[in-house]
DNA sequence: ATGCACTGAGAAAAGCTTTTCCCTCCGTCA
DNA sequence: TGACGGAGGGAAAAGCTTTTCTCAGTGCAT
């Protein structure tokens, strides 16, 4: 096998190893090679030993683009996104990553905002890419992404924001985390629960709510604004001076639509002078960690595992790449409740 | 041409159309519906014109793989992170994408965690895709990944985390955007200046407080701690704690490492009766919007422009790609002020 | 009428891998 | 000894596009 030799000098040209750098310095054709490396095909167990352990030394690796071209297969997916911030689409598209990347799946990242000339130049551009399947992705579960994706010639899976009809989605149970959070401040032995949310407008707003009430009591108030510290702040305010006008005694416990506003709750309690949780206890929703885990004291949260809802929408997006049949409709993964010290 | 007829029908036959669908459609030969499309080659007007008016029709979209494939281009490049939430990610992200969108690059986004066997994967990954080239990015200047990047077969761009020599490498002027904090504080008529930021042993921490008392006067007070909400609420403590002792005035301005310490000390200040901004002055560091612009008030902030950094790095990656030469060496670019109410 | 230059357009190769089909060689059985 | 089957490995096509040649035809000048 001297041919060997002559190939390690060969390889010295310019560019990336082919097979066919490979198959001449194993000293086999090939389609051997290709064979050995797959694990197809029959021949010696030396040979495809050999054939794989040179590969090894001069570091070849197949080319995926011609791999793609063959197979229509490019082991690629596309994560389309609203959310500027990424504050939910981050979390997803670890998520995603994680478990793709096993089955040599890599992630395009395209952050549309909002702009449907925009989307659809990234669409495209995944398309001509010839991307396996599109994972859509936004800020919002009850919104669609500005751009239609129902008539791709790849599979589509939307997670955590509106998909069309016959589609697969999946999203958050938040009324289940609704749930999580009023019992266990129930639990705390708290009474007098509030649910300081954001605009009535949002359909996990409302879905939140409805499960509150169903554990805290039809009677238990719900207060609706926007998703900022300062609402969180102002609704405070509001919530006592009425409870002092009625003669009433105020509330124990707070149920707050994102963390955020639990933000504003907890600095306003602490300018009435009251304490957290001896007075009052606090459940946040997003566990936001960079907010929730650095907040005096740490918030107690609900968890909407975004990372696991990304994880189940890359293998779906995966399965339906491969031809597998996915049953569609909307999936809902239970949410957690991360205690702290609120 | 009622060859047009024909194809129109074969057209419906499985599968994305290829350039012979267009060729046939459009009564001419795969090469002339090459260059026609691509405006190359000699060819009537006439001809070209309904070429490229048949593509539009049918829809037509060349496979960017067997493109890539010929051209030894894939108009993709990656992009490296060990940022995990994307504070810093995100905004050069969007810079990096919005630079070479109208290039049709794609962008695969990989966050590798800390992990150097992640991390490894994930390149090798890029690689086999045939990457034009790779961006790597942190969230941190002064570090580099936990992964060789220098002898890779394509160009690396370093951005905001530390490069290896010879490379190019982009970051944020962290002295200029102290520089630009400290003489906003001297500007609204402060005196007494403080730096409260994170721990001495980064690089940007350094360069920032040499800024702040090249302005702000050699004596000038520079307290080093960790980047947390809880830090920027103990230093004021402390701060105020040692003024009382020693008899002395408390500062009227604090310029802070990042915008979570601010949001920490205005929580301190306000729980001392302490008015932002009529008693004290607060600048703070990052422009992490959704933090800054939601406190009470918002905050002034130095924005390190990420984005901008993000555009820079993207198109010279591609300079890179194309083959064009470019000077080795750290760029450092402008921040920028952002003026708010504290 | 012949040759020349140029225009318009097609044939074929290249780029890298996988896969199907085929060939050769060897051993075995009748 | 001849036929047959299986094992090991190679040749070639396919997948889609771009690019380089090549070729046929036309108009013009000699």
């Amino acid at each position: 096998m001297d041919l060997g030799e002559s190939a390690r000098i060969s390889q010295e040209k310019k560019g990336r190893l082919t097979i066919h750098d490979l198959a001449a310095a194993a000293g086999v054709s090939i389609s051997t090679a290709s064979k050995a490396l797959n694990g197809t095909g029959r021949m010696g167990a030396e040979t495809r030993e050999r054939v794989q352990r040179v590969a090894r030394e001069i570091g070849f690796r197949p080319n995926a683009l011609a791999k793609g071209l063959l197979s229509k297969r490019s082991f690629t997916i596309g994560l389309l996104t609203n959310d500027t911030y990424g504050r939910f689409t981050l979390p997803l598209m670890a998520g995603v990553a994680e478990a793709l990347v096993d089955h040599g799946v890599s992630v395009f990242l395209c952050a549309i905002e909002d702009d449907p000339a925009l989307g659809q130049v990234h669409v495209e551009a995944m398309l001509d890419k010839q991307v396996d399947g599109i994972i859509a992705t936004g800020k919002r579960v009850d919104r669609s992404l500005p751009i239609d994706l129902s008539n791709l010639p790849v599979p589509v899976v939307y997670a955590f924001t509106e998909g069309t009809r016959g589609s697969v989605t999946f999203r958050s149970d938040d009324g289940h985390g609704a749930r999580l959070a009023s019992e266990w401040l129930i639990a705390q032995g708290r009474r007098r629960l509030v649910h300081i949310t954001g605009p009535e407008s949002f359909f996990s707003v409302c879905e939140r709510a409805e499960a509150f009430r169903a554990v805290a009591g039809g009677q238990a108030p719900v207060v609706y604004g926007d998703w900022s510290e300062g609402w969180g702040y102002q609704a405070v305010a509001r919530l006592w001076d009425e409870a002092a006008e009625k003669g009433q005694e105020a509330p124990d416990a707070i149920f707050c639509g994102n963390d955020q506003i639990a933000r504003g709750v907890v600095d306003a309690l602490r300018e009435r002078g009251l304490k957290v949780p001896t007075d009052v206890s606090i459940v946040g929703f997003d566990n936001w960690e960079i907010v929730a885990a650095q907040m005096r004291p740490p918030l107690t949260t609900v968890d909407m595992e975004l990372r696991e809802l990304g994880r189940q929408a890359g293998l779906t997006v995966l399965a339906l790449a491969e031809g597998r049949v996915v049953e569609p409709g909307v999936r809902t993964l239970p949410c957690r409740l991360v205690v702290r010290e609120s």
